[in-house]
DNA sequence: TAAAAGTCTTAAACTAGTTCATTTTTTTTC
DNA sequence: GAAAAAAAATGAACTAGTTTAAGACTTTTA
């Protein structure tokens, strides 16, 4: 994939909510830098400062946590089309907790700490942009923070299946379950119980 | 508290990210609705449609969901200077799964749908402060749900007697439960277990 | 201010999910 | 394409949290 591509794709997702002109289209591309991470490689590590919020544009990255026992806890799959980074150290300038890591070759766009800040003052459509892109993400947080308390194990999987499809084909069962909540050991259990059922 | 009070409040509230004129300032109040809710009342049941997103100038609420087995998932305590509603429903219009109910004599101001698309077009402003307010709480929602995952019952009633000291004192030790997302039975062993230590 | 309703405590039996240990299968790497 | 590394499956012993039940304490309401 060449960058024409990525620009095109970055362009479509923002055009959901906001319209751009075409020098505006041409500004905003101009802010943002071209990321490539090959499979297994970091793009963050708890420690860091986030100097980049991420969009991609082609392939698979795991945003983790680990426990004090050294137990790694997913947070979020992010594939094509969606946002990544930490955005608490993005914009508070703490270390972050977190790390991201390929889990397949990935090109990605990022935006600087202050190339975002300039985006509001030379496109200021982009509050609007980002204010709804934030409130669509508030509402399936939420969402997804009640069903990780009311579900159990079983029910968290066959919901992210049914939401995923795309995602569980291209991932470890492994991931799935520091994504779910539980250990391997129970998932590989779940997942033969599903499949008799 | 006369309405002036409650004015005060929310125009300090939004003052935290943007500047308003005096006029803006008299645009905005004026496109919001005074509500009162008695203690045990409902602000909104499960099934209707939100129609207004609520700042809350005074007392508390409860925010709950039941699930199949009717048991109660509290999913936030909101008191004075917090904001409140179901943002699903009041974006999508779909009817709400959420309960919010007092616990204390409230008092409430409210943006209706229409107002608040009105008010993105008189003061753009506003998408400004939409976009932080939004920004901030996703940056707080995402912390809570990994401290759900990772950490045990008596770490999550620890953290939340940190973070939130003056809740903890006006709310009862079931709907803690129901917030920390154990049975009573238990929160009762680990506050006295808590205590002990 | 008495009675009713709701909340809190305690304890014993139970269950969803963990831990640990071993074997089989799949993927990666040279 | 063989060897090494990682992932998945299986099972037995274990634990954090649930369930059920019953009595004590507090708050609400008439």
């Amino acid at each position: 994939m060449n960058f024409k591509e990525s620009h095109t794709l970055i362009l479509n997702n923002v055009a959901r909510f906001i319209d751009l002109t075409e020098l505006e289209k041409q500004k905003y591309i101009s802010l943002l830098a071209e990321v490539k991470v090959k499979k297994k490689a970091y793009l963050m590590q708890a420690g860091e400062i986030a100097q980049y919020e991420y969009f991609i544009a082609k392939g698979c990255l795991k945003v983790y946590t680990l426990d004090e026992d050294g137990a790694p806890h997913i947070s979020m799959f992010a594939i094509e089309d969606y946002w990544t980074g930490d955005m608490a150290s993005f914009m508070t300038k703490e270390p972050t907790r977190y790390f991201i890591k390929a889990t397949e070759d990935s090109e990605l766009l990022g935006i600087s700490r202050s190339n975002y800040g300039l985006l509001f003052q030379e496109i200021p459509k982009f509050e609007r942009f980002y204010r709804i892109l934030y409130q669509r993400s508030l509402i399936s947080y939420i969402r997804r923070s009640n069903h990780g308390i009311s579900l159990d194990a079983v029910e968290r999987y066959i919901a992210f299946k049914k939401k995923y499809p795309k995602v569980v084909n291209r991932i470890t069962q492994k991931d799935l379950a520091a994504y779910i909540g539980i250990t391997p050991e129970f998932m590989s259990k779940i997942i033969s119980k599903v499949n008799r059922m």
